[in-house]
DNA sequence: CTCACAAAACTAACGTCGTTAGTTAAGCTG
DNA sequence: CAGCTTAACTAACGACGTTAGTTTTGTGAG
């Protein structure tokens, strides 16, 4: 069937599937075959959109950066950090299985760059050291990136026994599947209000040896 | 050439070159293909000693955690979190291309589990509740993935043009390449002092309301 | 209105991958 | 020395990413 009337396919709907699959099944199981057959095609055809799968993963972490906001530093540089870091945490937890993707590589993405140069520049204006700033912004992405991934409270599987009689201190760690998200959250806001909370402290400081 | 006199596998022996492809090549270049062949074999007769490709991975996550050492809590707390958060990094960063992997799985690992009940007994024996003892072991692990796994610094390339031109705000960040390794220790440093020195005026409050 | 060309699907194929089944010869144990 | 185990092998399967070449449809220029 070649060169249907109206496209089967779309950028928009590649990108949907793709998502799709990437979200119910794990970042393994997209293949581009795969991909094909839920859309109604062959996997060749894809190719007349998307370069190559690479490219396409690039694509979809991109649009993913989108939604991060770095409009906080208009304010001061406290809010700034604390929006950043929420949106940049939220848009990546909105598909969690992408994130090894997109932490892996290079950050020579487009989008990720603007970010980087506002936050970069929301700071210095804030007054901390070109060095400092640099410091945090790579601080807070370690924070995020962590957290979007590790899943720390999603480690834990289901099964009372194992901890309760080998892993005494764990206690109820066997209990965190329920709320393993929730954890995640609270494990997210501490750490992020604890290290601003020291940065406060160390922005304090700063004047004195100018 | 079946049966030799003396075996030319061993189970060291295919972690040792497994761990070279992974840090001289990358994660997805080591194939068991690829593997056997450095070591003079065909692929199949690796299947006599790993049962597949998934578990010899785990296998070499778990043998990083060895180095993790979580002996700093028999000092406070505060040393407790301090050497293990840097001993874990450092088993990290010494194979990076590692990382993405073993973020990702789930946590089931043993090493990593008595790593994990050590920290919360340490953290509870000094006072922490153990709602706070979780998330505290939560953020050290996000940093600690995070910036084992970003390589903030890493990420920018050597193309000063791009750089000047069209991010102002991020200055001199084309410069970062070569001394990118010191800012991502020197950024880890700052996160962790931060946080640990917002942690310690949580810490204070506590008995306030018990 | 037609005719060339672009667009969007296809089939076939290549080389690579993880893994399994079945084979073979050397070593160890009785 | 007989027999079992061990540790290598070859051959093959199905899935993967990707490319080349084919076919048919839509479209814009003369």
């Amino acid at each position: 069937m070649p060169r249907p009337s109206t496209p089967l396919l779309s950028m928009e709907r590649i990108r949907e599937s793709a998502l799709e699959i990437i979200d119910t099944a794990g970042l393994e199981a997209l293949s581009m075959r795969r991909l094909a057959e839920r859309l109604g095609v062959r996997a060749a055809s894809l190719y007349n959109y998307v370069p190559n799968k690479d490219e396409l993963l690039h694509d979809l972490a991109n649009s993913m950066m989108d939604q991060v906001d770095v409009s906080g530093f208009e304010t001061d540089w406290i809010t700034g950090v604390t929006v950043w870091a929420r949106s940049y945490r939220r848009a990546l937890v909105e598909h969690p299985n992408l994130v090894p993707f997109l932490a892996s590589g290079p950050a020579r993405r487009e989008a990720a760059l603007r970010r980087a140069d506002a936050v970069h520049g929301g700071l210095v204006e804030a007054g901390w050291p070109q060095r400092y700033a640099t410091m945090i912004g790579a601080s807070v992405k370690y924070l995020v990136v962590g957290s979007a991934m590790g899943s720390f409270a999603g480690g834990f599987v289901d099964d009372a026994e194992i901890y309760d009689e080998r892993f005494p201190n764990l206690g109820k760690a066997h209990l965190l599947r329920s709320h393993a998200t929730e954890i995640d959250n609270a494990s997210f806001e501490l750490a992020l209000h604890a290290f601003t909370e020291g940065l406060r402290k160390r922005y304090a400081d700063l004047d004195e040896i100018p």
